[in-house]
DNA sequence: CTTTATTCCTAG
DNA sequence: TTAGCTAGGAATAAAG
């Protein structure tokens, strides 16, 4: 049973309609596209095995002893002798953890446990590395005290030392020594400005990580030592992950190049397994050649399990009978190895290999073993980290085998399942299942679309085919026991459904350039590659804050998550709603948030806090007040991290454009638009970062400026234009500002060709911009006509921007058309009806076209089913069949057109099985709808 | 019946 | 131990 799909979201009804006429019954009779597809590969690969002498894809007899010499193609390629007294060794890096080990560097004396990080990564020759770096420790700081000195050192120290030794509640490491060292350094916190004041802190290096807490508690509750009275510390970068802190402090950003110069580490065991020290390691910035990606090893898979009928399948009782694997090199076009793992016999598949195993047990047991073959660095799939990989490690405990669980690249270590929920305001609350695969990115693609794209449907079927055009395998999962106690050839049909499953997650990773435009996102935000699936949006911001900090001898403080009010954000000016049949100039501020930052040197560090400009004796030229009161410093007198950090963003990005145009490469060209694309986010990221107010580090006086800002901006925007384009000064007409929303204005110009507007909505921009402080500044970026004001928020129009004759699109703004809350009859209708109204002029027919959709409706005409797409697509099976399914017709375009609600709820509540014919009892509102319509 | 609060999802 | 922001339309449920 395909049970991946159950989770993620519940099959359509019209989908089901579309591939029945597709390929229907015929199946066994003429082999599927997909089929053809494969039977390519074997081609090719045929001729790649000629060269290479090797065997091909047979089918291994039922109950063989699975043997990874079998097929050398799944190993990876020889690892040339590495000789560290004469060769660097020079790998990227994809993941990096840490864990507790004896110190086997440094000849320091040291008992217990040290923290040890470990960096995975892949050299240009595809050979596997792992890096174990030592000699880097966990440290936070806090102020020091008045009065302190050096003297002072060694017995605060020992006074920390043995406080937190009392504090945990069992020593089971039997550590000694908790705090490894105590320096004064210099430093200036980064919370508000405070005239350069660099002050003593005290950095306070701990013996392992997890003892950071505990430390700070202790300082925070008042802590005494010495000479000194019973006091409570604020501390600082005390809530950086240790990674984190390890990658700034090396200037390691995700997926960068490591290189190990000759004789700084030493060959311990494996393809490359080395030691380092961490002050030996040489990060190479993701530039020039040090831009391009490691041929690593993308692993996708599917698995299939013989559930019962109607009941989802379950670990403990249902088999898994069918895995299918596919694994292809980053960069290259097809998967290299595909392979279907199945229960009982199966016929052959032309151009993948078959293996078929008697015991269930054996075959989990082989494809761990074939995991580990592999060796792969990134595993995908579809749902795997909710479904798949929890299965397959459930029923692998349940028949008890034991060399199923160790699944990462690290010896001995098991992979363990544990849940995790995560909540934010921006995804609500999550609940995930996580596996540990030391060394392994788990790139699940379902999460990438979770976070990156709005979909009406996540189901993998519907997303291949609005990406790909291309759909599953015409197999209901309804039926897949039954093929499964067939014979081999209807085991053989499972096998080629399975196979597609594993092979269009590797389809859609590529088309949607996911690992590309990810690891730039790593290497321009300088967090490791997991985190970006795995973290919030927060993180990215402090790994870039830190870094830019540390230059500049700041430190980030702790602060205590409270939630406050939320403050006033931006203006959405009041609609002059109605039909446009002129063009409609709309003029934007590009990145408005982070060039009002730039613009006014908005940040932490520039920050004046109540008094402060008086104790500082900052004269009025000094500072500015923004809209909303707040004080900050000037660019003369400090410049501000977060401009510093929004200017390299900005600028790189204009960089990777430029390269962008020159670059005639493809695969180059997708590293750089990537690029682009993450510094775009990035720089956007970081106004929400400082108003997150339960975050790592809230400012609201920074966030509520911004906002004040914009909204200043867009009423001056909105005077100054109206001012300028006017009759008494020679324009044809007044203009008028009939819209506009945070950092845009549509402008009625009184113009009646496309090119004028664009011609005068160009010179109104750059006249508008002058007024502002760069890099603020005001573009010209489209015109629509003709356009269609609704509401706030809900507008249509089509779009000119490239040429002044034809348009580019219908753009199409919070309507129904765009919300996935309507079943797809309404998107429909209502899309159609704009189409009408805006392409043919055609309000009539418009009208006309709506009352015949009405009525075929209310004349049973139209199929129920259809109608039934529910809100929260995202949402569990299970969850979504205790709601009740909602059916919603609501039709609303301009009001001086025709305007009319048909709410309609059938009294079926939606279960799993197919709605076909609802005989829907209709809701009172529907009732009065359809008297209202009268028919 | 009207008013208010809540939920959902979008714009920016 | 973890989480970017506010504005706002439309539908619906709950309260008056």
């Amino acid at each position: 049973m395909d049970a991946k799909r159950r989770n993620s979201g519940p099959p359509r009804g019209g989908a089901s309609q579309a591939k029945r006429g597709k390929t229907g019954g015929d199946w066994e009779d003429s082999p599927s596209i997909f089929e053809e597809e494969l039977a390519l590969f074997e081609e090719a690969d045929m001729e790649a095995e000629e060269r290479e002498g090797q065997a091909g894809h047979d089918v291994i007899p039922v109950g063989e002893l699975f043997s990874t010499d079998l097929n050398p193609r799944w190993r990876r390629p020889q690892a040339a002798p590495l000789n560290p007294d004469s060769d660097t060794l020079v790998f990227q890096q994809i993941d990096l953890d840490y864990y507790l080990g004896k110190l086997s560097w440094n000849p320091e004396p040291s008992q217990g446990n040290v923290p040890i990080i470990r960096m995975f990564g892949v050299t240009d020759s595809g050979n596997s590395v792992c890096c174990h770096v030592h000699g880097f420790a966990p440290y936070f700081y806090i102020p020091a005290p008045n009065g302190f000195t050096s003297d002072h050192l060694s017995e605060f120290k020992r006074e920390l030392n043995s406080a937190v030794l009392k504090d945990m509640r069992y020593n089971k490491d039997n550590m000694s020594v908790t705090v490894l060292a105590v320096d004064i350094t210099h430093k200036e916190s980064m919370y508000g400005y405070h005239g350069k004041r660099i002050a003593d802190f005290l950095r306070i290096t701990m013996a392992i990580p997890r003892l950071i807490a505990p430390a700070k508690r202790l300082l925070e509750q008042g802590f005494k030592f010495g000479p000194f009275p019973i006091q409570s510390f604020s501390s600082y970068e005390a809530n950086i992950d240790f990674e984190i802190r390890f990658m700034v402090d090396s200037d390691v950003v995700g997926c960068c190049w490591i290189e190990l110069p000759k004789g700084k580490y030493r060959v311990s065991l494996c393809q490359y397994e080395v030691d380092v020290g961490w002050t030996q390691l040489i990060s190479h910035p993701a530039e020039g050649e040090y831009q391009r990606i490691a041929p690593l090893r993308v692993l996708s898979f599917d698995i299939e399990c013989a559930g019962r009928k109607g009941i989802f399948p379950e670990a403990e009782k249902d088999p898994v009978i069918q895995i299918a694997s596919m694994v292809q090199r980053q960069g290259e076009k097809e998967p290299f190895i595909r392979t279907v793992f199945t229960l009982q016999s199966c016929s052959s598949i032309v151009g993948s290999q078959v293996l078929c195993f008697t015991k269930e047990s054996q075959l989990l047991q082989s494809w761990a073993e074939f995991v580990r073959t592999v060796d792969a660095d990134i595993i995908t799939g579809y749902n795997i980290q909710n479904f798949d990989l929890p299965y397959l490690l459930n029923r692998a405990a349940t028949l008890k085998v034991k060399l199923f669980p160790y699944l990462g690249r690290v010896l001995g270590i098991k992979s363990v399942l544990r849940d995790s929920s995560f909540q934010s305001k921006q995804m609500g609350r999550r609940e995930n299942k996580i596996l540990n695969m030391e060394g392994r990115v788990q790139f699940d693609l379902l999460q990438v679309l979770l976070r990156d794209y709005k979909l009406r449907s996540y189901t993998l079927n519907a997303v291949s085919f609005h990406f790909l055009q291309e759909q599953k395998e015409d197999v209901q999962h309804s039926i897949i026991t039954d093929l499964q106690n067939g014979n081999e050839q209807t085991r053989r049909r499972l096998a080629v459904y399975c196979l597609k499953d594993a092979y269009l997650p590797l389809r859609l990773l590529q088309k949607l350039m996911c690992v590309i435009n990810y690891m730039e996102m790593a290497r321009v935000t300088g967090v490791p590659l997991t985190y970006l699936l795995s973290r919030g949006q927060q993180i990215k911001v402090v790994s870039q804050l830190l870094r830019q900090a540390m230059k500049q001898g700041l430190v980030m403080p702790v602060v205590k998550p409270e939630g406050g009010e939320d403050y006033t954000g931006a203006t959405v000016i009041e609609p002059e709603k109605g039909y446009y049949s002129v063009p409609i100039a709309t003029l934007d501020f590009s990145s408005l948030y982070p060039s009002i930052m730039m613009a006014h040197n908005l940040c932490y560090t520039t920050l004046l806090q109540k008094g402060s400009a008086e104790k500082l004796g900052l004269t009025p030229e000094d500072f500015i007040k923004t809209p909303t009161g707040d004080l900050f410093v000037k660019s003369s007198v400090r410049k501000g991290l977060l401009p510093d950090i929004l200017e390299d963003l900005l600028s790189a990005r204009k960089k990777a454009k430029a390269e962008l145009k020159k670059e005639t490469d493809p695969f180059k060209k997708q590293v750089l638009d990537g690029r682009q694309l993450a510094l775009k986010i990035s720089a956007n990221s970081v106004y929400g970062f400082t108003g997150a107010q339960v975050g790592k580090l809230p400012c609201l006086e920074i966030s509520q400026s911004v906002t004040g800002f914009g909204r200043q901006m867009i009423e001056q925007t909105k005077q100054l234009v109206e001012s300028k384009y006017t009759i008494a000064n020679g324009y044809q007409a007044d203009a008028k500002v009939i819209y506009g929303d945070t950092d845009s204005v549509m402008v009625k110009l009184g113009v009646d060709t496309v090119s004028r507007a664009m011609e005068v909505g160009r010179e109104a921009a750059e006249w508008v911009s002058s007024h502002f402080t760069p890099p603020i500044k005001l573009e010209f970026e489209k015109v629509y006509y003709p356009y269609l004001l609704i509401n706030k928020k809900r507008y249509a129009g089509l779009y000119f921007s490239s040429s002044a004759d034809t348009h580019d699109k219908m753009d199409c703004k919070g309507i129904e058309t765009v919300r996935r809350d309507n079943c797809t009859l309404v998107a429909n209708l209502i899309n159609t009806c704009l189409q009408t109204i805006l392409i043919d002029r055609d309000p009539q027919g418009a009208v006309a076209h709506a009352k015949e959709v009405i009525s075929d409706l209310l004349c049973n005409r139209i199929d129920i089913s259809q109608l039934v797409i529910t809100k929260e697509l995202t949402r569990t099976a299970q969850e979504y069949a205790a709601k009740q399914a909602h059916v919603e017709l609501a039709e609303r375009i301009q009001s001086m057109f025709w305007r009319t609600t048909f709410p309609l709820t059938p009294s079926t509540t939606w279960n799993n099985s197919s709605p076909s014919h609802c005989s829907a009892s209709l809701s009172p509102s529907w009732e009065r709808a359809k008297q209202r319509a009268s028919y």
